[in-house]
DNA sequence: ACGAGAATGTTGGTTGAACCAACGTTGGTG
DNA sequence: CACCAACGTTGGTTCAACCAACATTCTCGT
């Protein structure tokens, strides 16, 4: 034999959480390395897709749309400012807040990570018929709604 | 308003990846909940369950089985051992080896733990049927199968 | 029989995601 | 005006999932 010698134990093999947690992390690799190409991260495509789809918002704003920690966004910010994907500008009104516009290289490459997603997403559905895989999304939908 | 001040962006709410994503910190919110209660993590039930079903292995049969890395599987057998949950014996037909045994109080706990999972999987998945629970399944396992 | 290469356990890292606490600044409200 | 809330920021922590290197031990081909 040269292979994983035996299947995982049965408790495991088809315990749901397990399951997810599984298919999360290959979804997690393939997103990754697609991201990748583009030298980005998954915070950083859902902080441009936020702010693309509903303009320029504060920080705080951002986070609680896409579900970043605050803390966690000012990276992710930083990050994005530096290749110059969005601007970081002080609100006149508010002197708290930052507001964060997305730039039109910013749109570009959303636009560039979109179709590098819709690639990863393919691939990670690839063994499911298209009827299934709009199951799956129902199915985790449900999921998702009714926790939190 | 009081609340998250609208919904998260389109392109990320049924984003399979994403949805998948989210759905497995949902149930590792619950199951790390749950497991917590013994004062253990996933990594050791994994571990107690693989001991269980297959018997006696060393460390690296018991990573091969259960996805856990190598050095990983140190510390969640050192984990374990303080415990005294399994027991680890230098193997005298390969010195490389660990042969690791789980104990009675490990028996016995894996049963806990296992009532404890269970209660788990069941809020995880509150929101759907029996019918629709096992479809999930179906779907998630044709997928895990698939990659890797 | 011997030498090369593989497997094993172990140490000591790194990464990314997801958190949390604290702080100074600024706004809003009683 | 006093108090409290919100904001951005710094500086952590935890856990899962990895990877590289190393000494010891085994196996296999020659």
């Amino acid at each position: 034999m040269d292979t994983p010698e035996g299947p995982p134990p049965q408790r495991l093999r088809t315990l749901p959480s397990r399951l997810t947690n599984h298919a999360a992390q290959i979804a997690n690799r393939i997103v990754d390395q697609a991201l990748g190409q583009a030298g980005l991260r998954r915070y950083h495509y859902a902080l441009l897709a936020a702010l693309e789809e509903y303009g320029p918002a504060s920080q705080a704003a951002l986070g609680r749309r896409t579900g970043i920690d605050r803390s966690d966004m000012v990276a992710t910010v930083n990050d994005l400012a530096e290749r110059q994907l969005l601007e970081r500008a002080p609100d006149p009104d508010d002197r708290r807040r930052n507001i964060i516009t997305i730039t039109e290289a910013g749109r570009n490459q959303l636009t560039h990570l979109d179709r590098l997603l819709a690639a990863a997403q393919d691939e990670f559905l690839s063994p499911l018929p298209p009827a299934d895989r709009q199951n799956l999304i129902d199915l985790l939908t449900r999921l998702v709604d009714h926790h939190g």
